[in-house]
DNA sequence: CTACATTGGGTACGTCGTACTCAGTACGGC
DNA sequence: GCCGTACTGAGTACGACGTACCCAATGTAG
């Protein structure tokens, strides 16, 4: 069983110098005639194209025109590729100081929130990955260090921070699965979304016989006709704006700064808000 | 290709007859020796236990001590299969008027956020499922059906409803999808968290030099060290705080309920709570 | 009692990840 | 220049997977 464990942190530290492009220098032999960045390329295309299902090692290895066991010369196994992937479209394009110059850290938040969710539309497939142990590639890193930097000067402890930076991509990534999942229920059966309730009709109203939904059934036709662009929208105002105000609250109570020693998060918002909205 | 479509029709209605136990009576042969609750429980239990990876037809069936095949009399595929544990796990249970009564809108619709985020803790596999063509299920549509009710008399128009139970859904949805990532990545290498990070300690420190990340350096030991529930909890507060004043809001600017034909929510919160807040 | 609809499940095919193996390549040391 | 050797590319093979197809066993309708 310690071997087993040993295993892992070996692989983990196989994953990490992956990562960081640790290769050791070549010596003799033929010259390798593929790269780690063309194999990543290759299976990002492909699982950009097809998804993540269509996504084997023969079929990236037919990509690039290679014998499929060849690939295991530079990725030890596919879930090293699959983490290699991650991070290579983890890619920064955060800088631009140009433009964030005037930028409140409010609207500099919500832009890193709309990033992430384009990153999500464009690779869907992003969202069946576990991205919580290779957290540790660089260009992942370098997506914490900004937001970290955004809420620099806030007199939010560190605990606070994070759980901020978290909430808001909590939220970014459960609208994205959403949308994700509409796309890909509509590409996998290739069924539009009206031909789809249309389908269900007969079956639907067969339900509200027996069940009975009446809030259901008394929406109105539009009630679901927005956009999953207004869908994001309507969200994060909402998640920016209580973070907004709980932000204002620490300012409020804290003058000098965080508290050195945090964990105590309790400067929450007047709540004057959900006053009088009580049912 | 038509000929396509007309299959996907095909396959819906067969989810459909399955998903609300439309099976016909039957007459002549011998008694079935198994039963599709049989079949979606078995399956339910061994992904709860080994994860949706090891959700496989053989695998249902020796928990079942049954043949392999002889499962594909009662289910047509694995992704009906995958449809019908959806329904089956999203049981209702969110009646009990007794202790409801005395709520607000705001505490049943965080109560709704936490039962939804408890589903996910106890079945992790959900997050890996499509849901987004199934949610006609019958229990599925139940829980939308509260929801609605929860939302009823807010002044609210019909998609602002769907929006703001979307928001919430989002949020809770993604806090789950980090919660379940760090456990499956826990069980699936045998490493903890401690563990991980202490065997990443060389190569992050390496990176750290080469890299530069100084906010993430600054960091107080303690940054992470927040429990799951206490993220919950954060995030889920400063969501619901900006759903709260969206609804004052609204309640405000239109005291005779809301506006028959909706689409314009553009009655904002005050954002007084962003004013003070900037850089 | 006979006929036949219905059930259980065995066999087989094409897919997958990848362990093992070996032929061919090209550089370091002489 | 040449050989030894470290290295690369890729074929073969194995055990998993979903499921199409088939047949034997079963038990009720007529």
């Amino acid at each position: 069983m310690t071997s087993e464990i040993e295993q892992s942190h070996a692989a983990i530290s196989r994953s990490l110098e992956l990562l960081w492009r640790g290769r050791g220098q070549r010596s003799r032999g033929p010259k390798p005639g593929l790269s780690l960045d063309a194999i990543v390329s290759a299976a990002v295309r492909l699982a950009d194209r097809e998804g993540l299902a269509a996504l084997s090692m023969r079929r990236v290895a037919a990509e690039l025109g290679v014998g499929t066991m060849s690939l295991y010369r530079y990725v030890p196994a596919k879930t090293e590729l699959l983490y290699l992937m991650l991070d290579h479209v983890s890619a920064p394009n955060e800088p631009d100081e140009a433009e964030i110059a005037g930028e409140s850290w409010l609207t500099r938040l919500e832009r890193t929130g709309r990033e992430t969710y384009q990153l999500y539309v464009d690779h869907p497939w992003l969202l069946q990955v576990n991205q919580s142990r290779p957290v540790l590639g660089p260009n992942s890193m370098l997506g914490l260090e900004y937001s970290l930097a955004t809420l620099d000067g806030l007199s939010l402890t560190d605990p606070e921070k994070i759980q901020v930076i978290v909430t808001l991509d909590s939220y970014v990534t459960g609208t994205a699965r959403h949308y994700a999942l509409l796309r890909q229920a509509h590409e996998e059966t290739g069924i539009s979304d009206e031909e789809f309730w249309a389908a269900q009709g007969p079956a639907i109203e067969e339900a509200m016989r027996e069940y009975s939904f009446p809030h259901l059934m008394r929406l109105s036709g539009e009630a679901f006709s927005m956009s999953q662009q207004s869908m994001l929208d309507f969200g994060l105002e909402r998640v920016l704006d209580g973070i907004a105000s709980f932000v204002a609250a620490c300012q409020e109570s804290r003058p000098d700064g965080p508290p050195e020693t945090g964990q105590d998060h309790d400067c929450g918002p007047e709540d004057g808000a959900t006053a009088g909205a009580g049912r």
